[in-house]
DNA sequence: CATAGAAAAATTGGATCCAATATACAATCG
DNA sequence: CGATTGTATATTGGATCCAATTTTTCTATG
C-alpha cells in the first residue's frame, strides 16, 4: 500500500499547548517579571482544567522561566543585574563555539537563509518582530554545527534573557549596530573564516550585553 | 520569648520527592535506559497517586532524561554515541571555563575541601560512590567560579552521561587516572594556575570522554 | 495449525472533587 | 482607637474518577 508521508507528530496535548504559549508571553515580555500566574485564571482562558495548567507551569519552573510557591502561586521571574550579566557571559562562550563549529559545515543554502534573515532584520521597523528575526538569524548559521545539545542550551539560556533584549532593542537605538554586527558575522561565515566569525558572534553577545546593562541600570536605578 | 531559628524550608511536595529520587535512579544507572516507567507502578511505590507522578516524569522529559509517548508511557532516554560525544564536549568547554573563573576566588577552606574530595576518590573502593566523590571534587572548586547558572549546566550536562561515566569507571581501570588527573588539577588551583587549571580540566573531561568512547563502542559492537 | 478480527486489559491525559494553608477582613478586647 | 483573634475566601497539591487509545489476549475460521 502506497501513502503520503505525513507528519503525524502527536497531537499536541493541553499541557504542551499551554506550557508553548506561556513561554512564549514570558519571552515576549507580554508577562512582566513578578505577575501572577494563577492556575485557574490560565484554566478557564484555555477552557481545561488545572492539571494541565499545573504541568505546564511545572516546565516552566524547571527551565527558570517562572518561580512558584506553595499555596501562593506562580510569579514570573525577574532576573537580576548580575544574574543577567552572567547569562550574557554563558551565550558568549557557547554562541562563539558553536558558530565556529558551524562554519565548516555550512553550504550554499544555508548561507542564503542566512542573508534573507540577515537582511530582514535591517528591513523590520516592528520592534515585536526584532527578536523573533534576530534569533532566526543566528540559528539560521547555528544549525549547521550538527550539535543538537550545543542548540539547546543556546536557546534555553536566549529564552531566560529575551524579553530584556527585546526591550532594550525598543527603547534605545541598538538594531542598527546589530545588523552591522549580523552583517560581519555573515561575511566572516561566507569567507570561511571560523574564527573570525565566532570572534564576531562573542563580541556580538557581549555587546549586546553591556548595552542592556547600561539600560537596565539607568532603568532600575 | 526566646526561641532556637528554625528552617522553615517548604516540606516537599510528593513531586519534588518522586523527581528527585527517579533522577538520581537515572543518573546512577539503576533504572537502565529503555526501562518502562508505569505511572501507576510509581505512585504504588510512593503510595500517592497518579498525579505528582506525572509532573514528576513531565520534568524529567524537559531534562532529556526520559522520553515519552502518549498510551506508551515513558521509558528512560537512551543516548546514542553521537549524542555523548557532544555532550563532553559541550562540558569541556563550559567547565574549563568554571574552573578558570573559579581560581582567582578559591580561599584556603575551599581548596581545603577539594583536598578531601579528592583523597576520598583515591581511597574509595565502591564503585559506587566514585560517580558521588566525583562530583564533589569538581564541584567543590567550581562553586568558588560564584555562576550559579553556568553550575546549572554542568549539573544538568553531568546528570545524562553520568550514568555511563558510572559504568565505564567500574568496568575499565579509569580511576587510578582520573585520580591522578584531579591531583594534577588540584595543584593547579592550589597554585593559582587558573589557563592550567582550565587545559587540565578540559583534557581530564575529554579524556573520559574518549576512554568512554572506546568502552562503548565495544560495548554496543 | 496459522491468521484475522473482536473483545479485554493496560495505560495515559484530563476533569472534578477534597484537604491544607495563606491571605484578607471583620469582630473583639484592651 | 489600635492590636489581636477568629472567620471567610482564595489558592495550591493531591486523590479519585472518566475518556481515549494502544496493546494484548481470545476466539472463530479457513
Amino acid at each position: 500500500m502506497k501513502f503520503a508521508a505525513v507528519d503525524v507528530r502527536q497531537a499536541a496535548s493541553a499541557a504542551d499547548i499551554v506550557y508553548e504559549a506561556l513561554r512564549k508571553a514570558i519571552i515576549e515580555g507580554d508577562l512582566a517579571e513578578g505577575e501572577n500566574l494563577r492556575q485557574d485564571q490560565i484554566a478557564q482562558m484555555f477552557n481545561i482544567s488545572r492539571i494541565p495548567v499545573r504541568e505546564a507551569l511545572s516546565r516552566l519552573e524547571q527551565h527558570g522561566l517562572i518561580t512558584t510557591q506553595r499555596y501562593k502561586g506562580a510569579v514570573v521571574a525577574g532576573l537580576s543585574i548580575e544574574e543577567i550579566e552572567e547569562i550574557f557571559e554563558f551565550r558568549a562562550l557557547i554562541e562563539a563555539e558553536v558558530i565556529r563549529l558551524a562554519v565548516p559545515n555550512l553550504d550554499r543554502e544555508a548561507l542564503e537563509k542566512a542573508r534573507r534573515h540577515c537582511d530582514a532584520f535591517d528591513r523590520e521597523t516592528d520592534p515585536h518582530r526584532w527578536g523573533e528575526i534576530n534569533r532566526n538569524f543566528h540559528y539560521s548559521l547555528y544549525e549547521a554545527s550538527r550539535r543538537p545539545y550545543y542548540l539547546q542550551n543556546v536557546r534555553s539560556s536566549l529564552d531566560r534573557i529575551d524579553r530584556y533584549l527585546r526591550a532594550q532593542l525598543s527603547f534605545t537605538n541598538g538594531v542598527p549596530r546589530a545588523g552591522r554586527e549580523h552583517e560581519a558575522i555573515l561575511a566572516a561565515c561566507e569567507q570561511g573564516d571560523a574564527d573570525l566569525a565566532s570572534r564576531l558572534t562573542r563580541d556580538h553577545i557581549l555587546d549586546a550585553g553591556r548595552s542592556l546593562m547600561t539600560f537596565l541600570r539607568e532603568q532600575r536605578g
